[in-house]
DNA sequence: TTTAATTAGTTAGTCTAACTAACTAATTTC
DNA sequence: GAAATTAGTTAGTTAGACTAACTAATTAAA
């Protein structure tokens, strides 16, 4: 079995758990890793998250559309009159202060595998695989 | 940056940049894993796929399907009446021998961020988390 | 031997997480 | 001032799943 269907399959019974602890919550993953990035990094915008997570702009406003709808986010204006900053309610937070423990723990439990040493060798792998990927493999 | 968000954005590069591989060939990922699966493994049911792949039955049947219309692969029936015996045909094969050698150099390509130890310990790792989310983390 | 349970594979429908194209409005660059 | 770039949105589409329901075949239990 190689490495890649490997990460594959880890990645996606790892995304399948999370769903269970957010489903619940009415969240999907995605809107939860929306609520982290916010709690994590505090005020920002959908360009610096969509930058953030490597994907693509409408990604992240669709997730913004619906976390403000269920009052989990506020939006506030800068002075550049595009952008929008973002940044969790109280409720938002409430709810993320629900959750995040649970989540915290199984990545607690699923990192317990690796030692620190490894780990940091493993993400810096990845890293290194994600550039190579970026820029063409040059 | 966590571990876990880490795999998810080089696991997504890695899918698009086999997309940019296989398109050319009108091949999906999920569709070249078939061809690489049966190339590695040889005449196989959708049912052992499946487990291997860790996907539903519907997952693998639907890319059957797709290949066996386009005559890269071959059914034969078993004893078990029930069962397809899933084999390439020789434009599969030949398909296969085209693209493989792309795949397989952008995989080296990207291990060569590991060493073999590190890879081995890497996937040892994957394999327990993938355990444990399986077995309900107990 | 018959009935019940399990398994192989299929079809239809649904969902999530993307993406692209096109767009408006705002800002920056030339 | 005009052109280029950027922030964010909307609409549409795709890939890769999944579940539910099903038929037919096989195995297990009564």
């Amino acid at each position: 079995m190689t490495f890649f269907l490997q990460i594959h399959r880890f990645h996606k019974r790892y995304t399948t758990h999370l769903t269970t602890i957010l489903a619940p919550h009415e969240l999907s993953n995605a809107n939860w890793s929306l609520l982290h990035y916010l709690m994590e990094h505090g005020l920002t915008t959908t360009s610096q998250i969509a930058k953030y997570w490597d994907v693509e702009k409408p990604t992240v406003s669709a997730n913004v559309k619906t976390l403000t709808q269920r009052g989990l986010i506020q939006i506030k204006y800068g002075e550049d009159k595009r952008e929008k900053y973002l940044s969790l309610t109280e409720s938002g937070e409430d709810l993320y202060g629900i959750i995040f423990p649970e989540i915290k723990l199984l990545q607690q439990r699923l990192l317990s595998t690796l030692t620190e040493e490894q780990q940091k060798k493993f993400q810096q792998a990845l890293n290194e695989m994600e550039q190579l990927l970026k820029e063409g493999l040059t």
